[in-house]
DNA sequence: TCAGGAAAGTGAACGGTGTAAACCGTAAAC
DNA sequence: GTTTACGGTTTACACCGTTCACTTTCCTGA
């Protein structure tokens, strides 16, 4: 019996059928989505020219399809943010986050369903692959590595390991969310918590929001989510850049 | 052509046969949830010993259902907040917030299809019954009563309404969130924009934790939880009392 | 008291969903 | 060149929300 085939082969013809294949019911899916539709099986397959049974070739279930078109959706929104930060220079890291924070939180309004897919479909029962989902989105990294480049252009005060609640100080170290934490020395760490408080608000605010949980008038204008960015930017020891920031915020709140 | 009955007549007997139906259905459909089962039309009437089709008489559609179960839901719920600040002293105005607020979290852990449909219900798009539901939300006027008698007792700083955004501005005086502003001058109408950043936090984070978007050891530990309402006490003049209130809440935790 | 009518409930049906099983042709593998 | 396994279809099942036609039941007004 033959073992696992060489890691660096290149792939066979039927793999790359296959890969394409996976690619086009990604696609679909997706423009169900932006269509509005909702995301079924059968209109994937039809659109793709199939039959619902086929798609089990290649997903198990109707949750395992929401799987991964919600990772594919997030790591091609998380380009967009990336994309939003990089129309500024490279040493305005806190400009940069909030084009970042902005951008997602346009992004959560203008595609509520993808925003749901991502990051309000419950993980929490479901088994280890939806749970390794959680460590693999690229938005957390995005942000945790934007949150980095600004600690290490002013360095904010981080609390320190031995202020940290236990359980937190053990997140912090060995992180089950998704967060580029290699790079961060052990003593550092503490920068990690911080990362969840503002990922904590930034999510609230724009949860609220895209539920509609709150004032319209207050979501048309942005302003709770200008307070809540900027509300947690002194944290991060952008104090002094408050206005400069604001600008930056509103300037993508528009488009 | 007869006019609408008298408003105060006794209720007939149709009436109060109705009413005991409707009640049954939502007894039904809560059941539903506290099963784990999926909430339908047919589930409930079958569990009712009726035909789907029949609940047609008393619920527009399956959406109408949803709204009022979810509603029922909301003010139950925030009964036990009420009764979780109730343990306390009328006069610990901050202990009792704190309490109602670990309530909220439990009871959304406890209960997370339930906390979907109240508050991960998205609200924008539907009609103007949708959107009178969320100013008729319970749990909100409950946080703003206790947010007015912390306010009362302390007399926190608030912000003037001059130095508020227009919007905001705009949103405090006439607000279409669920809110108890009638008893508030609109002087001191800034006192609802205190509020508003202090329920985004805490739905922040509960939402956060409810759909696991985050590290289980840290919902398990609740540090995350923990660190959310005592970062926002400060603003509610309670910096002082931060440790008695960390025990208040650590103690509804673990219950 | 009795007829009329509205309200409540049933059954069948339509179009939709996810999913399982049986089946088949074709392309890859030995 | 045979065999195997993959990718696909067809059929079927058990649900779902919703509509329609029909019946039963109960309240009401003359």
């Amino acid at each position: 019996m033959p073992l696992a085939p060489e890691p660096t082969t290149e792939p066979t013809r039927r793999e790359r059928q296959r890969e394409a294949t996976i690619a086009e019911i990604v696609a679909a899916s997706r423009a169900l989505l932006a269509d509005g539709s909702e995301l079924s099986l059968r209109a994937v397959a039809a659109r793709i020219g199939m039959t619902a049974p086929a798609l089990y070739r290649y997903v198990a279930s109707y949750q395992d399809l929401v799987d991964l078109v919600a990772y594919e959706i997030d790591t091609a929104a998380t380009a967009t943010f990336a994309a939003a930060a990089d129309l500024l220079p490279v040493d305005d890291v806190g400009g940069r986050l909030c084009a970042s924070a902005t951008e997602f939180r346009q992004w959560a309004l203008a595609s509520p369903r993808e925003f749901g897919l991502v990051f309000a479909n419950p993980i929490a029962d479901a088994a280890c692959v939806r749970r390794e989902m959680l460590t693999l989105s690229s938005s957390g990294h995005l942000f945790t590595d934007q949150l980095r480049a600004i600690w290490l252009a002013n360095g904010f005060p981080v609390p320190a390991l031995d202020d940290l609640p236990p359980t937190v100080r053990e997140s912090v170290l060995d992180p089950l969310i998704p967060a580029k934490v290699d790079g961060i020395a052990p003593e550092d760490r503490g920068l990690v918590w911080v990362y969840m408080q503002g990922w904590t608000r930034l999510y609230g605010v724009v949860a609220l929001e895209v539920f509609g949980h709150t004032d319209p008038r207050l979501i048309e204008s942005g302003d709770m989510f200008v307070d809540a960015v900027l509300g947690f930017a002194p944290t991060l020891g952008l104090a002094d850049d408050l206005p400069r920031l604001e600008r930056i915020i509103r300037r993508r709140l528009t488009r």
